[in-house]
DNA sequence: TTTTATTTACGAAAATATTCGTACGTTTGT
DNA sequence: ACAAACGTACGAATATTTTCGTAAATAAAA
């Protein structure tokens, strides 16, 4: 198995747009980190063939306009960078990083129930 | 209020080791440091100067060898890294992350159980 | 066809983070 | 007093990430 470098901030915008929007030019792209931020298109061109060298993501070039497709699995590079934040930020306590996360961020009941749902599952697991 | 930049993952290992060690001298942390990884001693020197012009760190300089101390709380830095990581990578659902990291972690029972009891706070906070 | 717009490729500047060598002062040991 | 060890300051070299200008190719419009 390649272990695939932890994306950058900016890499990580650009996959979270191709993870929700699927296959998409680099305009497509362009056009949505803009509502966002102030960005040049050749620096979106840019990253985005540096992220196809990295093999992060896929590229159809049959057209003029290029087809890219995410190449990671959003799942996958998820689980990774918790990983790698729990190590970073928590010295590894996954339930550490979980107290504090419920408990900056005013979660609702829905999402508590998700929650303890999810905990019954695990444990049921484990037996 | 002033907002500190996001620590870089070098600044957070220094965070990390005043944190759970106290007031420290560049050596004590750069012995740290070397248990995990190669680096130089004024390369860590160099680091703790930054911080300490960024205001990460205080330091008492009236000794020759200068003591250190973090000026930013461990909690709140965490709460802020939490945040900032939530919004890139699970687009602002704590609960998503909350579930990826407890379902890739092999949590164990102790863990579960204050966890549970955590929920149990917070929904009891909430009514 | 000629011009205009769109897109890729590429190099390099700019910004940021990390590492280290060297000078110089202070303390410690002989 | 002298040398060795230790510590800080500081500039600069590296590395990495992000940004952008410009040229060349292709497609679309006039």
């Amino acid at each position: 198995m390649t272990t695939i470098g932890k994306p950058t901030d900016s890499e990580l915008e650009i996959l979270n747009i191709l993870w929700s929007k699927g296959p998409s030019t680099v305009r497509d792209v362009h056009e949505v980190l803009e509502k966002n931020k102030e960005a040049g298109y050749t620096t979106t061109l840019k990253l985005m063939q540096i992220m196809h060298e990295k093999k992060l993501l896929n590229r159809d070039a049959s057209s003029k306009s290029h087809i890219y497709t995410a190449n990671v699995s959003q799942e996958k590079t998820q689980g990774q960078l918790v990983k790698r934040f729990i190590d970073n930020v928590f010295s590894g306590s996954a339930s550490q990083l979980v107290m504090q996360a419920l408990g900056n961020h005013k979660t609702n009941k829905a999402e508590l129930d998700e929650i303890k749902r999810y905990l019954k599952e695990i444990e049921k697991k484990n037996k």
